[in-house]
DNA sequence: GGCGGTCAAGTGGTCAGACCAGTTTGCCTT
DNA sequence: AAGGCAAACTGGTCTGACCACTTGACCGCC
């Protein structure tokens, strides 16, 4: 069991995660005006530099508007935050929202598709053996998140031979999505680890430059858990 | 001819700028440590609180890691940043990197198919009256830039047809990627936006409810760029 | 009545200095 | 060699002062 490290929450992590809370619930609408910095400090019993570091990084991602000498306005997260937010969407007030997952899944599926497609006309023979390190780990593993992290490893490697650099940023997002909420996947994403043979013909594919085999086995593999979670809705 | 607020650019965003250009651009390299705050704000001539600001913006952009105690190390990017750094990287000292650009033109591509299948099955009928007035705002137009405009609004309306929360952010993303650089890409895409009767075919198949055709229309749309890309890449 | 100018009050932006909390390194003792 | 302690360094936070921008109200002039 590998330890780690305690990190205790700053001031403006709790200021940042609090606002973001309200706007993203719906508390904060789009248009409407947050206090004055030094009203939010007071009333929050922080200072003021803790503040003005949560709201510029709450800018950032696109959440708020922060205009020198006016008030600073929320902005409608679905038109200006990036695809950055999407860890915040998935794990919201600590809950797993299950249309973000249904989107997550979607997308996955198709963009993954596209990639392990890339990977075979130019990844190639080269990306072959760390895939298939990649297959042999995860054949070796029982523990159901460690399983997880190995299928990650593989779409690292997948995502790298596709050598673009949008559908490696893409995918950086979409992990940091999901890999805090691994735990909780897990049960659902089982099945798709569980196809070992699945992960080998890809990789297999993939080795062997065949960017239409890859395509079709990506899309098989990557389908599993969206018709998992498909029927998982259903019983609900 | 409309008229910008001039924006004083602020010393956190300086900061900001100054250090994510040297990440970037390589002078930076991952696992190097960053000089401390203090040491930061001397020899920048700011206080302290600016650089802190500029900091945490970097760490919540995936290009630092800050631990309270140790020294700020520098992260690869590749490995780290989201969908939102794009806008950084096909930006860069001020000049477009051409690479960037194409994966651009090519995820564009890839997904924007993809998408525009999702907005036939979900959108139909009910998307049709936006796509159509976008398309005769695009035929009216003459300005090249302003054309850019309303083909990503018409684009707008296509990934919010998908009905997806991921594809929805992920067009933020690339949206703010090239919507700083359009002046300096609308020559490359004139040709597409030139297509007028492409886009009015694609409305017309996604009103249609028929995936299948918005599909190749889309991916028959925004292969022009790719095209002229690789044209312009050949000539160089 | 409309327009322009000025002022006050509010907003965000920045700074200096002090203090708190965590990590690392070096030195001493067992 | 290992453990403990202290110092020096790091990041984290605060207070209070001041700077810069925006908005709204009011007044004077045409």
């Amino acid at each position: 069991m590998a330890l780690k490290r305690v990190s205790q929450r700053s001031v403006p992590d709790e200021v940042f995660d609090q606002v973001l809370g309200d706007v993203l619930g719906g508390e904060l609408a789009p248009g409407q005006a947050l206090p004055a910095e030094r009203k939010l400090a007071e009333v929050l019993g922080v200072s003021r530099p803790a503040v003005r570091e949560a709201l510029q990084r709450l800018s950032q991602a696109g959440l708020i508007e922060v205009r020198q000498g006016d008030t600073t306005t929320v902005r409608d997260f679905r038109r200006h935050a990036g695809l950055d937010l999407l860890p915040r969407l998935l794990l919201l007030g600590g809950t797993l929202d299950l249309k973000v997952i249904a989107s997550i899944l979607e997308a996955r599926l198709l963009v993954g598709r596209e990639v392990a497609e890339l990977a075979a006309r130019r990844g190639g023979a080269a990306l072959a053996p760390r895939l298939h390190e990649a297959v042999a780990a995860l054949r070796e593993e029982q523990d159901p998140v460690a399983q997880q992290r190995h299928a990650l490893t593989y779409w690292e490697h997948v995502v790298d031979g596709a050598d673009s650099i949008v559908f490696r940023l893409m995918f950086n997002s979409l992990r940091a999505a999901y890999e805090p909420a691994l735990p909780a996947l897990a049960t659902m994403l089982a099945p798709e680890v569980g196809r070992v043979s699945l992960y080998q013909a890809l990789a297999d594919a993939i080795g062997a430059g065949d960017p239409s085999s890859a395509g079709e086995l990506a899309a098989e593999l990557l389908s599993i858990t969206k018709a998992e979670f498909a029927k998982l809705e259903e019983d609900a």
